[in-house]
DNA sequence: GTCATTTTTGTTAACGTGCACATTCCTCGG
DNA sequence: CCGAGGAATGTGCACGTTAACAAAAATGAC
């Protein structure tokens, strides 16, 4: 008499997460139906969404994305891999790319490698499982196999930050290389002699690609106009960071005391450049004149603010954001873009105005 | 006498992305023995799997977790939810959350909310579509329905950096009211008199209810010691910066010249202060002494270094990691958790030392 | 050599949704 | 009052994987 325990049965224990089949039950239309008011494809009549969302609302329904990607064949992912997020200028990328994707309700799907090429491979390989419609990536230096992998994704692939000779497809970026010679030419206008830089190793595991991008076309533009280039150092471990720039103007100072003018890879080595000088009795930019790139915040606080290399790192960020949205609406050529947000010297008091 | 063109036919297009089938076809297994070799369920013979992995690679397969998810219910995802990236602390959180669940395979789905609690609850109603196996937010304050959806999700709720008074379920983190009674103590018991306190304004659609919190502390602190409470300025819209900092203690000049000592509800405000006084010829800390939160690298850089109260992020989110793995792993005891990862003051040289 | 185990591999049926197409219902011109 | 054509809704199946169970093959104790 008693009725077999059917499948539907068991299922209907209401422990179960509610799924689209039980709101429509409930709403009394087809499943159909409910994925339509879901989605707002706005066929359905005031009256029925009403009754959906009465449902939806009643069950505390919530659609799984997993399912509809597997089924639409569209997850609505976009891949982001950095080096790091302890670092502000990539956080405002990210910052920048969510801003503009948002609208369109795509989720950005963050990682970091911490600078490691063996990291990003692996990172890569479980980013590409989760189908992202696009990958983002900080460009310069990749592995093999991670060439191999992004090109096989077949999605679209863009290179942010660093603008690289020979971009895998679009890129969205400033050149590494022209914010050395920028800051080399910005020296050299003002007249200074002795002009030195420093950065981190380019050799051993980690190794800083963009960093030492800048340091080539600093180099470049020195010896274009027939400048020494010995006072150009490279010490120390990939990232740098305050202590580097002690340690490295330290270094600089051994090996020429009348140096007049540094430039440091980064704001946070270029602080270090200043206080270590500071604190040696050597005043900036009187007795030494001091720039640096990124623009981090840290650079218009210090005494005397930082002259530094800007790039508007958000922009940037939306951009990139832009250019992946006409990408995937298929509205854009299809060609690789390159994109070249610029950059720009921020003068402030860490140089000294010899002209 | 020609074949209908079955439907098998029209998918053996090789442009394709390959599936497990056409793994499991090339390698001469089951799909099955392909998923076992995918995950390293290790009961698989080596000769077999070996096979496997070659027609892997021959087809550049790359596993579909949208579809492992659907059919294991298990999407390897932790929803991780921040006022902001750019902030170097909450950075920090990330950064340790990463790395303990890294070896595991757990994948970040990470967002932020602008510090805005409309936008957490669209943010938490996307996040939970993707079906994370636990979430992590910053504590504090949610909107009514946030709160309701996060315990219906029926997934381990964990509050970090802020420890709630009413935690959802578990939390990681510090107090943020202990910080401001910590610093009003420090200040106390090197013998200030006329101390003070600058922080965003409570009012408004923006609100920093962590700041808010240290600010309460702090006052209670001077209250409980029977100080005046007059100088405890709230001003200004969250978030705090550089520029803040300069602003409050302008005001704060006015209305008591004699100000002894203050507290910022952030470094990046204590350093505005710092500034803004060293332009004004007052000396920190001969003239004012000045104490932070959160320890950023900025206040390490300035002169005098900072002192401040400092949370060590990075370890939260590693303890975070941990929580999760092991309430996920289901070897853990069920009820919440409540990890106090404390606080501590360093002390630099921007607080006098009057005794 | 037999039979009980253990190891290795295979089969079937979900998982929850959206696409493509089919059906029903309505409106309106003649 | 009929039928064309559009608006609203419904049906069946595929998306790519894994859990649960079943079967086959290898191993070993006696």
């Amino acid at each position: 008499m008693s009725p077999a325990p059917k499948k539907s049965a068991s299922r209907a224990l209401s422990a179960q997460r509610p799924t689209i089949r039980d709101v429509s039950r409930l709403a009394g239309v087809s499943r159909m139906t409910v994925s339509r008011v879901i989605r707002d494809l706005d066929l359905v009549l005031p009256e029925t969404r009403a009754r959906v969302n009465k449902a939806i609302a009643d069950l505390g329904y919530v659609p799984d994305r997993a399912a509809g990607s597997l089924s639409s064949r569209r997850t609505g992912f976009i891949a982001l891999m950095l080096p790091t997020l302890t670092n502000a200028n990539f956080a405002a990328v990210a910052h920048g790319l969510t801003e503009a994707l948002r609208a369109d309700n795509y989720h950005l799907l963050i990682t970091y490698t911490d600078y490691s090429l063996a990291e990003e491979e692996r990172q890569l390989k479980n980013l590409l499982a989760r189908r992202p419609e696009a990958i983002v990536l900080t460009g310069a230096a990749h592995s093999r196999t991670a060439s191999r992998m992004l090109l096989a994704a077949n999605i679209p692939i863009i290179e942010v930050a660093d603008l690289p000779r020979q971009p895998i497809e679009h890129a969205v970026g400033f050149s590494n290389y022209q914010v050395g010679r920028t800051a080399a030419r910005y020296l050299i206008e003002k007249g200074f002699k002795r002009i030195g830089a420093v950065a981190s190793s380019n050799e051993g595991d980690v190794i800083d690609h963009r960093g030492e991008e800048r340091m080539r076309g600093f180099e470049d533009e020195l010896r274009n106009t027939g400048m020494a280039t010995n006072l150009v150092l490279r010490h120390g471990k990939a990232p740098v960071s305050y202590d580097h720039g002690a340690a490295s103007i330290a270094i600089l100072l051994e090996r020429e005391p009348r140096i007049e003018a540094v430039f440091a890879v980064s704001d946070l080595s270029a602080v270090g450049v200043v206080m270590e000088s500071q604190r040696r009795g050597i005043t900036v930019p009187q007795a030494l004149s001091v720039i640096g790139f990124g623009d981090f915040e840290i650079g218009r606080v210090i005494n005397p603010p930082l002259t530094t290399v800007h790039v508007d790192f958000r922009e940037l960020g939306q951009r990139t954001g832009q250019l992946i949205l006409n990408l995937l609406s298929g509205d854009a050529s299809q060609t690789p873009q390159i994109i070249d947000v610029g950059l720009k010297v921020i003068a402030r008091d860490s140089v000294k105005g010899l002209r």
